[in-house]
DNA sequence: AGACGGATGTGACAATGTCACAGTCAAACG
DNA sequence: CGTTTGACTGTGACATTGTCACATCCGTCT
């Protein structure tokens, strides 16, 4: 394992804490599809992003969920430590997109070291501020875009994400990532069928027009 | 100057920062209505509030301004020291809410500490983890509540930090802070004078029906 | 081929936001 | 003491998004 490239901090732990550091670390895979996270009970521990895309989200009372942010090779997910981090009053949950291969850190390991190192604990801050910023994003996105414009945007992404212009998802599932109704989705996506945009059919959507589709994410303001 | 009632982390300082930390310290009031941190260009350091009430907000392009959250005696700012905090991209404003009483410190003092002090970046942990919170909060009643529960639950909350029924503010600064429309605020308001839970006067809103505001908050999950 | 279940389509209506403009009140001024 | 001015509030029409109740469709498994 490799955990030196991932952490800039590492450099700067005695040769004591890496060994502690380096034994509580455990590889870990899990297939597209596992929840690896979900609330505050479960602490199973920072993870690192060896391969993969997981996603982060909230789900409310009613089952209606929204994407808060996606991590990808390299990042690290802090909230599945949250009960580590005193301060944190909301639950997450955190899935993987596709198959993925972690490292995972035991919350208590990190937490002591967070408390020895400064250095630990100030990119510790760094990723808390980085995550914040990504809910902040999605805030303003929420209260100032336009769905038609956040649903043109997601799909641009997921293209770019997965390279390649077939999309095989439900209008369910893109619902699910903007927080959003299925219903909505789908007439938007209608909407985008007679502009030419897409293309649509069960569980798929082809991009046919990606110029028209960048053009409608950047426009329409509210 | 009592900083160390307000800082946890000042008796795990050496004699020397809690020096430099007081001699850095600075006292500044501020008028009600002062905007005191604005974008991320501007960077005054940390803000502990003595007394007082701070209101920190985001305005978008277009102007429109929702409330992140607020904060009261013995609360700490965070994001009027954005700029020395890595990993942050987005920009908040922070603004008196009524006269206020503030400790300074400059943004390099206390970056400086951070990072000598494991104890004072934990601390700075703590700190954002509970704005992190709040805003997640606003999120979840954004996503999730009905605008007539929000506004009622606002209404409630006014009453009770200003310690009168007899609330003087306009329906547009209510929408700025709720992030709506003025136009919606003075139709909900309206309604709930129909419904004998507020009275309405230019400038002035009288909460009649104390009962009936507060269920009115509980209730109309979306 | 038929049945089943997940996925999508649709209409009606509710909630909120936007726009344009009208009315109204209170402080300030002459 | 009346008028004026600007801020505040009211209102209708319409756009956008969400909700609900069903209908329909498509692919897979018998």
């Amino acid at each position: 394992m490799k955990a030196e490239e991932y952490l800039p901090f590492w450099k700067k732990l005695t040769r004591e804490q890496q060994n502690r550091f380096a034994y509580a670390m455990r590889e870990r895979k899990a297939q597209k599809g596992t929840i690896l996270h979900n609330g505050a009970e479960d602490c199973v521990g920072l993870f690192i992003v060896q391969s993969g895309q997981l996603r982060v989200y909230t789900i409310s009372e009613e089952g209606k969920e929204i994407t808060l942010y996606r991590l990808f090779e390299r990042d690290i997910c802090l909230f599945s430590a949250s009960c580590i981090m005193s301060g944190i009053e909301f639950d997450l949950a955190v899935s993987a997109e596709t198959d993925a291969v972690l490292y995972q850190i035991p919350p208590k390991v990190y937490q002591e070291l967070m408390r020895e190192s400064a250095a630990v604990a100030n990119f510790t801050n760094e990723l808390m501020a980085s995550r914040f910023s990504n809910v902040m994003w999605l805030l303003d996105q929420i209260l100032y875009k336009r769905l038609d414009s956040r649903l043109a945007a997601f799909l641009a992404e997921e293209m770019e994400l997965l390279g390649t212009k077939e999309l095989k998802m439900t209008h369910e599932t893109i619902a699910q990532h903007l927080g959003s109704a299925r219903e909505v989705i789908s007439r938007m996506l209608k909407y985008f069928q007679n502009e030419q945009i897409v293309e649509l059919g069960r569980n798929r959507i082809s991009i046919v027009d990606e110029a028209k589709l960048l053009e409608t994410a950047r426009e329409s303001l509210r």
